[in-house]
RNA sequence: GGUGCCAUAGCUCAGUCGGUAGAGCAAUGGACUGAAAAUCCAUGUGUCCUUGGUUCGAUUCCGAGUGGCACCA
């Protein structure tokens, strides 16, 4: 018997197509709680049949945040999304006993499970010349720099990924810091109970899916949805799978069924990514999403067996 | 029915002047604490269609068979 009724946060993760939405709605309404969208693209208001954002009536069945909060003009990133989803969470536990949060970023949700190290904002124009830089000067010059600056880091960091490079040099050139004594490494402590369920399947049956769901964003109008978006295809809010390929598209870069093809292709590879970031997190209880049984039973006896 | 061409990795094909083979794509494995649907790294054994012959040795040359494509009847 269970005499003080800990809040409780059920995070339901899983590779894009697997089922998560739907899932996540049952549960919700079973624990009549409300759900909190981890996904980077679904935030985006402008995004909506390529990200497979719930359609109007799920909405209207289960209360979601985080989704079509953002434009893709805005700049955003998982420690914000740290901030804003424990403020929502804190809400929600006022007059909930569970809350639901779902989606596929793996460092979104990583970053409210465990916490994100603190870091000061990387001014624009920093940014823009340590870019410059790697374009004029090649990686091995930031290497080299970081080498120099952060000897710590260098001989942790993958050292051929620009984005690891860049990241490192944009804090040390912002606070005279290096990158690597902002890193704790531990994790940050949350006043609730948190149950991390992860959807598996075959992955012949996901990717079959997966190539299933593109067809039908496309007779859903998702060329129609990309269209006008085109004219700002080099913003990070649009390098996103189903609107990159069909950039190419409407570059004459290749016809629409090869965009199609490459949508489903890329759709794969990042599901496949997906699940390769989940493997090693022993915390993750899986099941198949047709298992809602279980998964309740599971939330409800409130262990991780 | 006749003639010609083709048959090699899941797919498209290259190649071996005879010493058992390699590209692209697909696929697979992995990394990842502020751009994360991003970014980065790694992985190529397959009856070289079957079967006879020549040969020390045949996926490679020759014959036959099977299948495919093209053209002629």
């Amino acid at each position: 018997m269970r005499i003080i009724p800990y809040k409780t946060l059920v995070v339901i993760l899983g590779p894009t197509g697997i089922g998560k939405t739907s899932l996540s709605i049952e549960i919700a309404q079973e624990l009549n709680t409300e759900i909190i969208s981890c996904d980077s693209r679904q935030m985006y208001r402008e995004l909506r049949i390529g990200t497979a954002v719930p359609e109007p009536f799920q909405l209207s069945q289960v209360k979601h945040h985080f989704i079509g909060n953002l434009s893709i003009h805005d700049y955003y990133n998982a420690s914000e999304f740290e901030v804003q989803a424990l403020q929502q969470l804190e809400q929600l536990f006022k007059h909930h006993q569970y809350a639901i949060m779902t989606g596929g970023s793996g460092l979104y949700i990583d970053a409210l499970v465990k916490g994100i190290d603190e870091l000061p904002a990387i001014d624009s124009t920093v940014r823009h010349d340590l870019k410059t830089r790697l374009q004029t000067d090649g990686l091995e010059a930031l290497q080299q720099d970081l080498f120099k600056i952060d000897p710590d880091y260098y001989q942790t960091v993958d050292l051929k990924n620009p984005k690891r490079i860049l990241k490192a040099l944009e804090v040390f050139y912002m606070t005279g810091k290096p990158y690597s004594s902002f890193r704790t490494n531990e994790s940050k402590h949350r006043p609730f109970k948190i149950l991390q369920i992860g959807l598996a399947m075959d992955r012949q049956e996901l990717y079959h899916r997966i190539n299933q769901r593109v067809d039908q964003m496309v007779e859903a109008g998702l060329v129609e949805e990309a269209r006008p978006l085109f004219p700002y295809n080099h913003l990070n809010s649009l390098n996103t799978v189903g609107y990159k390929e069909l950039f190419g598209y409407f570059a004459h870069e290749y016809d629409l069924d090869e965009a199609i093809g490459l949508i489903k292709r890329n759709s794969r590879h990042y599901a496949k990514r997906q699940i390769t970031y989940w493997n090693r997190n022993k915390d993750i209880e899986w099941f198949h999403p047709s298992e809602k049984i279980k998964i309740l039973d599971y939330i409800k006896s409130g262990l991780r067996t």
